[in-house]
DNA sequence: GTATGAACGTA
DNA sequence: CGTACGTTCATACG
């Protein structure tokens, strides 16, 4: 979940009543549930002091109190030390106990926040805040209120009654579920009163309380029901048949443990009386304090002072704080927007002197701004720059920056509470001081995409060396499963900052020629530069902490810089050819779908998944495969042809298959074809791709407007299409080199395998070589299946495949899948072992690591759902390989790129399709630029095997293949 | 007009 | 019942 989204409870209470009402608080519930859905990345002071758990707290009791209006209030705590429970049942809560050190930090911190807030909580020794509830609630049922139990704990449910309600955190921490005597029994089919009942025949996971096997929530409930209590339960327990009944009779003492331990104290000796839980009494001195220390920014603080500020209690609130919260002014930590000065630049010699009077602001040491990359050395891996965020230039630009035909609307120098900002056109002597500015500061420079700030700055003849900073790149390095579309949505998310959407045109994607779009205002503007500040202020410190600015400076941004020229340059295709090709496979498409039309018997639209279904499930009566995730019939590909071929004696819905499926193939060609006439660039006739940096959450490129990295590949009319991409003009040739089993090199090189390192270090054929160690048989006697299958497991290693997949996948029983993967490992023992450490140690940080220190976090890890947590470990096994392999490529690039460059030639990289580069070559380069390019790859960085690059050459595209 | 699901292309 | 993406079309929604 978005660490800032606003909690908002499901159901306000907004009743008016007389009673008064009390609400409770499982404060260890609470701070648990937290403390998991909040990343503790985004929430950790400089000194590494963890606070989500803190904040999520305050956040949630805030909300709570707002949308139910307590009159009194008070949070029950856990204490050390075990509790007449343990002595029952020594394994209680075993599985809790494990509880991360990162949270229990923040346990005082939470009751330090409660004491400034004036909020009472309670612990006692013996007993468990559970018991410390039920106390209050039954003290508070007795005089008369009403009480809200704010917990996660379903033991709490036995409390329910008409007077107390259980505040249910769902399966979103924000949805709160109002846990009332009729939701418990909607939900369970039991009262409340029976629902430990139902509890101690289920277990509980959580507390590590086991249940009788084989009996859920279902089984107790209607056990229950027909016996009406756990105790005439357990003493008809013979009447009951089947294996359940067996499982409850070898299991009765358990359950009775159970009732007894899940039954909550209704009578502990708090020494508090209700109507003295009031709250509101802020000390404000403490709490500011406190915020500080934790680094809450002013919009934290005031949320909560809003909330507790408006206690029944309050009565000292008005002269206390009652103009405190403003008087301190914004936090000085960068989450309130200061709104910034603007000048209008017109001339040189207004940026001129605007720049004298404000340069002396910047303070970047210049070690930090003439940071550079000698080689992809260890010795620059902790390499810092965050710290230096405050005191540079802020530089941004508007406009269209869609590769091939930017355009510049405003360009804006910032610093401090001031902006320069300069509209488009500028004039030569404007762009020289510009320009001059640009090369003299750029690495003490703060921007937000430079990727795309070098398209909009080449729209105006401007070039702009590194950055020292892109806060695009540091939030994608700090969350790189996050993806904010705008300024607007990583400010709401990395700074807790809402802004409100402006009413504007909409985004100029099809503007019209006539119809220039609407310039955005200057409050637009001027906001965006404050959020860059913003963000650097608080993504600076996260980067250095994880010593990723190396990562940042030394790959990311001068991969940007790479990826603009590919952007830029784009890539030639032969217009004739792609047309020739779209009508080849719209003819046959159309031959298909007149054939298919004519079995049919009606003119359906081939491409209606609804309507095939029909046709074939329905009208020709087909028996069905499998279905989709929704639940309907599948049409796709595998299904059909197994329909095909099975339906050989019925001519009839054979014919229709085959032509649906030849429908199928050739209509997707043509369509992908269209799509890439459609995006070529009339004016220069070729495409300009636009590369996403950071949106893959490995760590990988991909291809947008069009997508040129699934151009078909695997079959040969697919492949024609490539034949379309050509050497432009002034070139004769394109090259493609690839990386070859790059995935497996890594983890080969990572897992320190002797075996596999071997395999690799021999130089033979790989798979061949590989399955020859696996069925411990020379080379020469391997079977083509024997190779096949071996290759198949190699490449399933890294996606988590599991034996069913295996099987399926080469049709084989899963018995052999089984048996092949333990052969694989027997031979392969270290691979095995460190894709195990991979998930152990995702398990254990929250996240993995590429070579290059690349993070994904799996919160999904921790979840209880065996589906989500199954692909979280599969995709936490893949995440360091998949990603050091793209680290890998962007250095190839990098060094690739420089090497051209530096050689003087004209040749150039124009398209990364993940472990492929494909170049255009210029007349009488070929020899040269193939050795650069290749050495580039081989040594982008030094493995325990060799990278293996092979090149090819030719007019084309698909010629180039090798 | 926007959102979703099914399908399918790549590494 | 392997990972990572983007695009298209149909369909359902407001």
């Amino acid at each position: 979940m978005s660490a800032e989204s606003p909690l908002t409870v499901a159901s306000p209470n907004s009743e008016p009543s007389t009673t008064r009402t009390l609400l409770v608080v499982d404060g260890h519930s609470l701070a648990f549930r937290a403390f998991f859905a909040l990343p503790v990345d985004n929430f950790s002071t400089q000194t590494g002091q963890a606070t989500n758990a803190v904040w999520g707290f305050a956040t949630m009791l805030a909300q709570v109190i707002d949308a139910e209006h307590p009159d009194h209030l008070a949070v029950s705590f856990d204490v050390k030390g075990g509790t007449f429970r343990n002595q029952l049942l020594p394994q209680y809560k075993g599985t809790r106990e494990a509880a991360p050190e990162e949270l229990l930090t923040q346990l005082p911190l939470i009751q330090r926040m409660l004491t400034a807030l004036g909020v009472t909580y309670i612990e006692k020794p013996g007993y468990e805040g559970d018991d410390i509830i039920a106390t209050l609630a039954t003290m508070g049922d007795r005089e008369g209120y009403h009480t809200l139990v704010l917990s996660g704990d379903r033991d709490a449910f036995q409390l329910i009654d008409e007077n107390v309600t259980v505040l249910y955190p769902g399966h979103h921490f924000k949805d709160l579920k109002h846990m009332t005597p009729q939701a418990v029994v909607d939900k369970y089919k039991v009262t409340p009163q029976q629902y430990p009942d139902l509890a101690a025949l289920r277990g509980e996971t959580a507390d590590n309380i086991p249940g009788v096997p084989g009996v859920g929530d279902g089984y107790a409930a209607k056990w229950l029901n027909q016996y009406g209590s756990l105790d005439s339960l357990c003493e008809h327990a013979d009447e009951i048949g089947g294996k359940k009944g067996e499982a409850l009779r070898e299991n009765i003492e358990q359950v009775r443990l159970n009732r007894k331990v899940n039954a909550l104290v209704r009578n502990v000796d708090l020494g508090v009386a209700i109507d003295d839980l009031t709250f509101g009494d802020v000390d404000v001195a403490a709490l500011n304090e406190l915020f500080k220390d934790l680094e809450f920014g002013s919009r934290t603080r005031s949320r909560v002072l809003k909330t507790f500020g408006n206690g029944v209690a309050a009565s000292a609130k008005a002269t206390r704080n009652g103009g405190s919260a403003d008087s301190n002014g914004p936090a000085d930590t960068g989450e309130g927007l200061e709104p910034l000065r603007p000048t209008a630049i017109a001339s040189a010699a207004d940026f001129g002197s605007w720049l004298e009077t404000h340069r002396p602001q910047v303070a970047v040491p210049d070690e930090v701004a003439q940071f550079t990359v000698r080689d992809y050395a260890d010795d620059d891996r902790h390499a810092v720059c965050g710290n230096a965020v405050d005191h540079a230039w802020t530089i941004a630009a508007w406009g269209d920056a869609r590769p091939g035909r930017s355009t510049l609307q405003t360009l804006a120098v910032a610093v401090g509470d001031d902006a320069a900002l300069i509209a488009a056109p500028i004039d030569e002597a404007l762009r020289e001081s510009l320009q001059t500015f640009l090369d003299e500061e750029h690495g003490r420079a703060i921007v937000h995409g430079y990727k795309e700030l070098l398209h909009l700055l080449g729209a105006a003849g401007l070039d702009m060396d590194l950055p020292m900073f892109d806060t695009k790149l540091a939030g994608y390095l700090a969350q790189p499963d996050f993806h904010a579309d705008d300024l607007a949505e990583a400010a709401e998310h990395f700074l807790d900052i809402h802004v409100e959407e402006q009413a504007r045109p909409a985004q100029g994607t099809l503007d019209f020629e006539d119809e220039a779009p609407e310039p955005e205002p200057d409050e637009d503007r001027l906001r965006d530069l404050a959020i860059i500040h913003g963000l650097a202020h608080t993504l600076g410190p996260i980067i250095d902490e994880r010593e990723q600015c190396w990562l940042m400076r030394a790959v990311e941004l001068p991969v940007s810089r790479v990826l603009h020229g590919m952007e830029h340059i784009g890539a030639a295709v032969d217009q004739q050819r792609l047309n020739a090709i779209r009508d080849e496979f719209a003819a046959d498409a159309d031959m298909a779908q007149t054939m298919a039309w004519q079995f049919a018997g009606s003119d359906i639209n081939l491409q209606s998944p609804k309507q095939l279904q029909k046709v074939l499930f329905e009208d020709m009566g087909l028996k069905p495969t499998k279905r989709t995730k929704s639940g309907s019939y599948t049409t796709n590909a595998a299904a059909l042809q197994s329909l095909y071929e099975r339906s050989l004696d019925n001519e009839r819905a054979n014919g229709f298959l085959g032509a649906l499926l030849r429908h199928r193939e050739t209509n997707k060609l043509r369509q992908i074809v269209q799509t890439l006439i459609d995006a070529t660039n009339r004016s220069d006739s070729r495409i300009h791709t636009t590369y996403e940096q950071t949106v893959a959450a490995t760590g990988r490129l991909s291809s947008t407007d069009p997508n040129l990295q699934n151009i078909p590949n695997r079959n040969a009319s697919g492949r024609e299409i490539r034949s379309a991409f050509v050497a432009g003009e002034g070139y004769s040739s394109l090259m493609s080199c690839d990386y070859s089993q790059v995935e497996l090199r890594i983890m080969a090189d990572l897992s320190g395998d002797e075996a596999l390192i071997e395999a690799f270090r021999s130089g033979a054929d790989f798979h061949k070589y590989v399955a020859s160690m696996v069925y411990k048989v020379p080379v020469d006697q391997i079977t083509g299946d024997q190779r096949s299958h071996v290759k198949a497991m190699s490449y399933g290693l890294a996606y988590g495949l599991s034996t069913y997949g295996l099987a399926q996948q080469l049709g084989i029983a899963p018995r052999e899948a089984e048996a092949l993967k333990n052969r694989y490992f027997d031979t392969f023992g270290k691979v095995h072992d460190y894709l195990e450490s991979l998930v152990a140690s995702a398990r254990r940080d929250g996240y993995t690591e590429t070579i290059f220190g690349r993070r994904r976090y799996f919160p999904a890890l921790q979840s209880t759902n065996r589906v989500a947590r199954d692909a979280a470990e599969r995709a936490a096994l893949n995440a360091p390989i998949q990603g050091s392999a793209a680290d890998i490529m962007k250095i190839a690039m990098i060094r690739a790129d420089r090497a051209l460059a530096e050689a003087g030639v004209t040749s150039r990289i124009i398209l990364q399709i993940h472990d492929e580069l494909v170049v255009e070559v210029a007349p009488g380069e070929v020899e040269q630029v193939t050795a650069l390019v290749s050495d580039a790859m081989e040594h982008a960085v030094d493995l325990a095997v060799p990278l293996d690059v092979s090149c090819g050459l030719g007019a084309d595209w698909q010629l180039a293949a090798h």
